[in-house]
DNA sequence: TAATGTGAAGACGTTCACAGCC
DNA sequence: GGCTGTGAACGTCTTCACATTA
């Protein structure tokens, strides 16, 4: 066996749609639905019906032929899976126009927490912004352990993220969402996504062009 | 056959990491590096030798055994593919903090240009953030045949993203990345491309737990 | 010998097709 | 009949192994 990992894993790319199932769902369980077909899940989710149903069957969960799956259950168990893990309590590093658009973003979103948002500019120390404190990356080490922070988001420059990386990684965060456009090194303990806006809007380019 | 598409289509992730390597070898070459190995790009790119090699063959670029590859004949062959397509003028929707981010991470970048900004915000109207002009949103068909735009990024809220996703469509843009948090409907001509920030967040919550 | 180029195998992800069950 | 659940086929992407080349 290469790595230790917790049984049962899911595909990336079903934890992936399962996060938007989720937000789907909740917003239609405030309308009121009560009851969903595989096939209107995946037209609201810009997907398959055969898709939608792997997916449930990656996690167990079953509907019932004729009278499609129910939502609040759906929704319920889609939590279980990906609130399973030990910690969701999140720092973020960089507060600039793309921090402060993630923080806004995630400041009233349930499960995943920023916590704590660092800089090295001395004018937003201090600061509140949609609801989460500013500190020092020198005050990170602390910052986790009174806070529980598990995880990071990178938003610094380029030039800085190594840096940050290194300093998470010190610190004991296990898993880092990174928006600079630099590949980074981390061990191998900690969970590495990179979002490369570059390479997307290369792609969409590239894609574009032969349609 | 299914869909229309140009001969010698590359692979998506190829394309992505093409981009990936354009900025490494732009740098390197600024370093005055002249050539380079498979396994050292690799090594900065974050994957292996014979996936770097395997994207090279993707396009058609050929290296000589023992003394590896030339960067800048490398990053022209790179720069001549991603660069290949009719359109890489670009408008951007929503001038608030991911916009703005965005507008300076595109603002000194070769070849992707963002040539303007919509928003319905008044306030918004006729300034000018990292070189780039706001319009109104109404504004947008006039824009994108003067100023020849054929790609969009949506960085509205949720709410109004698909309603933008339509008014670009109907403008005629051809590509759409979108970063709001809901799926979007576009008809088939339009390639899209949605960066699920949540989900990304998500996927690192679940795989950081079973490390 | 130390690198590239590439067929073949393997891992991963999606789609199909249909059995089974309200 | 109309939907779910799922084995099997298919397609894409990555890795391996090694022939090839300077």
């Amino acid at each position: 066996m290469k790595k230790s990992v917790n049984e049962s894993k899911i595909p990336a790319r079903t934890v992936e749609r399962l996060a938007m199932y989720r937000r789907l769902l909740s917003g239609m369980l405030e309308s009121g639905c009560e009851t969903i077909f595989s096939h209107e899940l995946a037209s609201f989710a810009n997907n398959t019906a055969p898709q939608v149903r792997r997916d449930l069957m990656a996690i167990g969960f079953s509907g019932r032929p004729r009278c499609g799956y129910r939502v609040g259950e759906m929704l319920a168990c889609i939590e279980r899976v990906l609130g399973g893990g030990f910690g969701r309590r999140i720092a973020l590093f960089g507060v600039g126009n793309l921090g402060r658009a993630l923080l806004s973003h995630f400041a009233y979103q349930r499960g995943l927490t920023v916590v704590a948002a660092f800089d090295t500019d001395e004018s937003k120390l201090g600061r509140v912004i949609s609801g989460c404190r500013c500190y020092h990356l020198d005050d990170l080490p602390e910052r986790v352990s009174v806070d529980g922070i598990s995880l990071g988001i990178i938003a610094v420059p380029g030039s800085a993220a190594q840096d940050v990386a290194d300093a998470a990684a010190a610190a004991g965060i296990r898993g880092l969402l990174n928006f600079a456009p630099v590949p980074l090194r981390v061990d191998q303990s900690v969970f590495l996504e990179h979002i490369d806006i570059t390479a997307a809007l290369e792609k969409v380019a590239y894609f574009a062009s032969s349609k």
